[in-house]
DNA sequence: GTGCGTGCAAAGACTTTGCACGTAC
DNA sequence: GTACGTGCAAAGTCTTTGCACGCAC
């Protein structure tokens, strides 16, 4: 999160324009939930999300939730970060370059960065094997400085 | 996949001497996953692994699975490799390099590869930041040469 | 012999779906 | 006015757990 937080009426038209190129309906509900996200501005699970609307005094099913994340992520507004095989971690991603996260595997602390060494290593390795790059995922693990004692644990 | 498949006999010690470490024993159903895993060497799920086993004519339990899975994964021998929220995909690791993976977006073709710049990448990212690293996990999207074709697809 | 291990079925956690009513367009 | 959307509860998946019997040490 080190770039400025979105704001919701640019996010809300190209929802609303993806929503109309699907010949879907723009609601209440929908708009609420990607409020809801964009508020949020970081990593959220559904049921997180669910419990902070209702905190705010939005009546919305858990069905919608996971059915407006799912056109969330048809519609490229947001993306699964996959952290445990639990549940789904999603995240805003339009309009925002990064995401690569640095998990501290004492805390659980997380950190995202951007890295375009990183995009330009990964477009070397498509070419060299004759791929063509979309795109990536990448976390590292590791202790963070304020961590920096007890006893060690495995990668996993 | 680029390296010799692993052999039973060096994993089988390490996994006993992990069981015993932990006042654990060392059971055939233990060893009948070990060993369907190793002849998989490759990305295994807990259901797949339970099917082939069962048509190897080895009566192991769904339950017995997942025990041994857990054990394997303390014991660092295999690893999770999350590449989708809806169940855990995993995969031998213990004396493999590699762990990275390049998937192909339009026919799920799945490459391991190895890259040391990467890894120096990593090692940067962290100290410029003041973390120790301890693992990472690395996935790049993209299009197989042979599956240059047809609609393109968001990367989610 | 004891304590951990196993299979089975039931329980759990997260997500999806069927249905009847409601509402954006 | 019509087709899509919503809430609710039930169903689905994948994974874990309780229990009684069995086996490794």
């Amino acid at each position: 999160m080190s770039e400025p937080a979105p704001t919701f009426a640019p996010l809300c038209s190209v929802f609303r324009r993806f929503l109309k190129s699907q010949g879907l309906k723009y609601t209440p509900e929908r708009a609420d939930v990607l409020e809801a996200i964009i508020e949020r501005d970081g990593l959220f699970e559904a049921e997180e999300l669910l419990l902070e609307m209702r905190r705010r005094g939005h009546r919305v099913s858990k069905a919608t939730i996971y059915r407006t994340i799912r056109l969330l992520l048809d519609g490229g507004i947001i993306t699964q970060a996959l952290f445990d095989s639990k549940q789904a971690h999603y995240r805003l991603i339009y309009g925002k370059g990064t995401r690569d996260y640095m998990v501290c595997m004492r805390t659980g602390k997380l950190v995202e960065f951007e890295n375009r060494e990183l995009v330009a290593l990964r477009d070397r390795i498509c070419r060299d094997l004759g791929w063509q790059p979309v795109g990536h995922r990448f976390q590292i693990y590791a202790i963070s400085p304020g961590a920096a004692s007890a006893s060690g644990r495995r990668e996993s």
